[in-house]
DNA sequence: GATGAATGAGTATTCATTCAT
DNA sequence: AATGAATGAATACTCATTCAT
């Protein structure tokens, strides 16, 4: 669609699809971090992102939909972000250190997609098994090879672990930054690298 | 109809309406741990408890209502098991390995209601933040105390372990409830237990 | 029902029946007055009446019925004051103002027995039709009278006028009655007497 | 399109929505009017005006929205119907005459409205109060200007008055529209206006 | 007669989704 | 692409009335 293109239509479009896309899911977002999914209409999300209702239709096949986008493509960002974190670090413990602040800091900067995914009082719409088994077996993995090369008791048990980590991280994280006052940064972040296992 | 006879039994209809509340607890019990909150309408419960719709608002306000009075009575028979399971125990980490146990006990005998305390998927309807904080409290005190004994580290923020310890204890055990081939009880207490940083 | 025969009962009854009817007939006045027949649930007049629910259905075939009781007993012991308040009196104008001044005492002492009979925002169940319709007649057969004996203009139609006057003393009593501060007693029936056509 | 033409046009969409608002206000009338407020359901109206049950609620917030507008947009028009009707009449006979008849040609022309307004057996839903509140101070105020020029007794308390006329006219024509046989529009007019207390 | 728990039809209201413009 | 009015199924909740005790 060129700048041309868009000259001679007589009524130009104020704004491209995928922007209209980005508004909707921006507005979701900050909604549904607040209001949880079932507190939130269609309506109310299409108006806040200052389109039609029925403009909601043409980007997402219903609300659920729009509701996975945003829990997996935050998790996807989430994912590759703690993987550059931790790239090059050999260390067990260097590294679950970069893997917890890495989290803190998306939490922080993304607060309300944070809240949608881990947040207290969020309905998960059936998906939390998802979300969460999503996270854990990448991290029963690496416990596994820690387990192996006897850097971990062997009466860890490497799914029940991984279960207890993702749990940790994701309620405390969401806790904090739902009021930052509680705790300070450093705070949350020492507490939870001292509560892994590899840092016994 | 001697007097006796009068004393210990209930009036009939009394009786009947203790019955009939007994049952909506029950069957929404059910439904709550397999369809949370919102997937459950109060003509369900009422027709899986085998009353009248109307029947149900003759002995609860609303469905949060009921929702709010299986939560909290689910947490204070829990609160007392778990007091009376360490109860005469002095060694922290004693105390640790029972009360992880009694939980792990609580939630197999009572699979439902401890999926709608804290199963994934469960939309708590605002009250997410109720369950846990009542619980939350009472383990960073115990914290400090440990603290304060030497027996943890400085860098352990008491309240930001609590929330890790109780997160990690109800996802868990409500993890392993769900399906409980995912690991022997044994290993999910084991793995919990070595978790808690009195364990170290 | 003779005393020995209530004397013999085992369980004493706390009321008769008759006792139970009139608190049921007094509680309804009461809650009719201030909110209404459909603002009013036979509950609560049972519950205000202080007996069970299903007492109300031994006594009334429904809350229709009940309304209607109330309503046409307290026509009928209206129409009994006005006319022996009148009786004896031969003016015209006496006449009126006797039945005015009846009409004022008898809403002053039965405050809301009056205003469901005549207050505004009473909906009358449909009965509002018989209701005036009852008292109208009256009015137009005297107005007639007076019409052949010369003593009112012949373009007064009888039915009309007496809808005008059945209208007017209802609704300003019940005005009035509502709230005395609005005017004194002597100032509304002055006016009313000076409003009816025998006056002029 | 010319630009003419699309300033007296709404936009299509604008003009679907206010017809189908008039015609839920056009079916709503009528059924008031024959059942009463507490006698029609929001689906019945929709049905009446044939669009579906939700639409209701797209133009009103509920059903007591709805009659609220219904009541006080036609007090409106009648003001102003009367207002204009007397316009450029000093002679307070005439203006009383004029005001009469212009309210039984409304009451005639908008038959169903009028008994909305001021029928008998119209629960008027707690607005009883207001819609007669909103007719009395005008007419007591020309009672108070009457009596000021000597033209009516000073017995005549002027808000009772009022009361008295606003009833009489109100109710009198109700009565009338509702069986048009009952007398002839002038038998109406007449005995209204000899009654009214400037026709002594 | 009285009780009060239970009934279930009835109603208001919401909201995800569609579709003509 | 966008609009936004319309749809109508879904659901919470009420309350007049019944009936076993």
């Amino acid at each position: 669609m060129s700048v041309s293109e868009s000259r001679i239509r007589t009524t130009a479009p104020a704004r491209s699809r995928a922007d209209t896309r980005r508004r909707l899911i921006e507005a979701a977002t900050d909604l549904f971090a607040s209001d949880g999914l079932h507190g939130v209409t269609s309506a109310r999300i299409a108006a806040e992102a200052g389109v039609a209702t029925g403009t909601f239709y043409l980007h997402f096949k219903d609300k659920a939909e729009l509701f996975r986008e945003i829990v997996f493509s935050a998790l996807a960002e989430l994912s590759e972000r703690t993987r550059v974190a931790i790239d090059g670090l050999d260390d067990p413990r260097s590294q679950v250190r970069a893997r917890t602040a890495e989290l803190v800091a998306f939490a922080e900067e993304n607060r309300n997609l944070f809240l949608v995914l881990f947040g207290r009082g969020t309905e998960s719409a059936g998906m939390g098994d998802e979300v969460l088994d999503s996270l854990t077996p990448g991290i029963a993995d690496a416990l596994r090879a820690r387990a192996r090369a006897g850097q971990l008791p062997p009466e860890l048990h490497p799914a029940v672990a991984a279960q207890a980590i993702a749990a940790m991280h994701s309620r405390v994280i969401a806790w904090w930054v739902e009021d930052p006052t509680r705790a300070t940064r450093d705070e949350v972040i020492e507490t939870l690298c001292r509560m892994h296992p590899v840092h016994r």
